[in-house]
DNA sequence: CGGGGGATTCTGCATCCTGGAATCTTAACA
DNA sequence: TGTTAAGATTCCAGGATGCAGAATCCCCCG
């Protein structure tokens, strides 16, 4: 560590120490943080104050504090994860090979989902690449992944009309919110020639450090290799690629 | 945010407010604080010197300030997660619904691992709970799952007299490294009557924020009943509850 | 080298922060 | 339901800490 400083503060001192015990432990009460800090309760209960009201801690109904929000700002803000088109590519290009079809990376944009990035199967039929491409989010599997991690205000909000009628896509909110339920329900989320005939895919969500669906990884296939019985069989090495990619994105 | 404390400390509030202003900033100067806190130079100048003693900031050789170790040790090792057993037990539960089968979550303990919590299977014939129990890691699905996410210098420490040889257990390092280039390959570790006669389980890591390996869940079944060709259709509800509680833990 | 801008050190004094005690709150047990 | 113990929160007098302003030092540029 530093020198120590010339004129030191002793109540900075104190609550900075806090602070760390905070970060150490995770849960402290006032009783811990006074013998920690060799203080009155009464002082180290100041400290926590001053520590909540400024964002450093959080306090519970059972009075445990814990780390708080301007910790988490910082780590949402200051540990700016790596790009991720960048991240996520070398894990697409992988599975692609794994499977030996086309996959896509998408974000969830207004109540579409915006194609950023893809490789495309290496067959002679495979689904086209379709970077760039805005599409409903309810009716591609890697958008009904995303918004399977709303909460039901924002679904609503996103669907203030209802659900549009494509081919064969789905009819109306509540049976939008039936067949997220199902894709919460198994993990992963399928598209049976909902966007596209004879196109199939799977979707799953890849998400940042703090556990949020920041965008969906996909695999389409060809209907006429893959029955819709197969494309539960798509999901272990997809599900694995989105892990790698969440953990690329949190390294 | 809070309410204001009864009792605020001007020292700390000054320490607190630099500190933010750090984050938000990345870099700042004397000046920059004093202007920011509505104080002297000198009393910026103390405060920072508080945040450097600390570990919060750093001050390069210009002079200037930035944010210190002690704001990345929070990121490492202090998104102090809720406890792990805790946080898992409902997905292993759900788990155990979904599959009908023995679920447990183990941790690495030097070359063995231990079970630390776990859902019996519902069935008459059902792999009992191995709560408590200390297994060789190399001849359980989750103990090769956190094996496979060792750097190699740290699993030659764990075997430096080779593997031992339990009933089909893996017969030298070589042969374990190759079993482990297959977890990570596949994205999940199977165990086929490598531990007991008759049992057959499939395993996967559980991350933390940082995506590192912390626990490993598993799904252990009766070998009668899941011929080693169906052990891969467990993957995917494995995968999706080991997300589950990665995300479980990273809230 | 000189000068300007910024950082660091110093010190008197005022006000802030402390500890201890009183009071309030919560949880567990009979 | 009531009681009790443990922990948290509030209060206030007094002493110690932290403040501002000025002096001094440091760095960089012309």
């Amino acid at each position: 560590m530093q020198n120590p400083p010339t004129y030191p503060l002793k109540a900075v001192e104190n609550a900075l120490v806090a602070l760390k015990f905070l970060q150490e432990r995770g849960e402290i009460r006032v009783a811990d943080v006074a013998d920690h800090l060799g203080v009155a309760r009464s002082t180290a209960h100041r400290v926590l104050a001053m520590l909540v009201f400024h964002g450093f801690a959080i306090q519970d109904a059972r009075r445990v504090y814990r780390p708080g929000p301007a910790l988490r700002s910082f780590h949402e803000a200051g540990m700016a994860p790596p790009d991720l088109v960048t991240a996520a590519h070398p894990h697409l290009r992988e599975l692609n090979r794994e499977v030996g079809e086309t996959v896509h990376l998408m974000v969830l944009q207004g109540n579409g989902v915006r194609f950023v990035d893809g490789v495309e199967g290496p067959q002679t039929l495979h689904v086209g690449s379709r970077i760039g491409m805005l599409l409903p989010a309810h009716a591609t599997s890697g958008g009904k992944a995303l918004l399977a991690e709303l909460p039901d205000e924002e679904l609503r909000a996103l669907y203030p009309r209802g659900v549009s009628t494509g081919a064969a896509a789905i009819g109306d909110l509540a049976a939008l919110r039936r067949e997220l339920d199902g894709v919460r329900r198994r993990g992963y989320a399928v598209n049976s020639e909902e966007s596209e005939r004879g196109v199939r895919a799977v979707g799953v969500c890849v998400r940042d450090a703090a556990g949020r669906a920041v965008a969906a990884a996909a695999v389409a296939v060809p209907g006429v290799r893959w029955p819709k019985r197969r494309l539960a069989e798509l999901a272990a090495p997809l599900l694995v690629s989105a892990a790698r990619i969440t953990t690329a994105l949190t390294a």
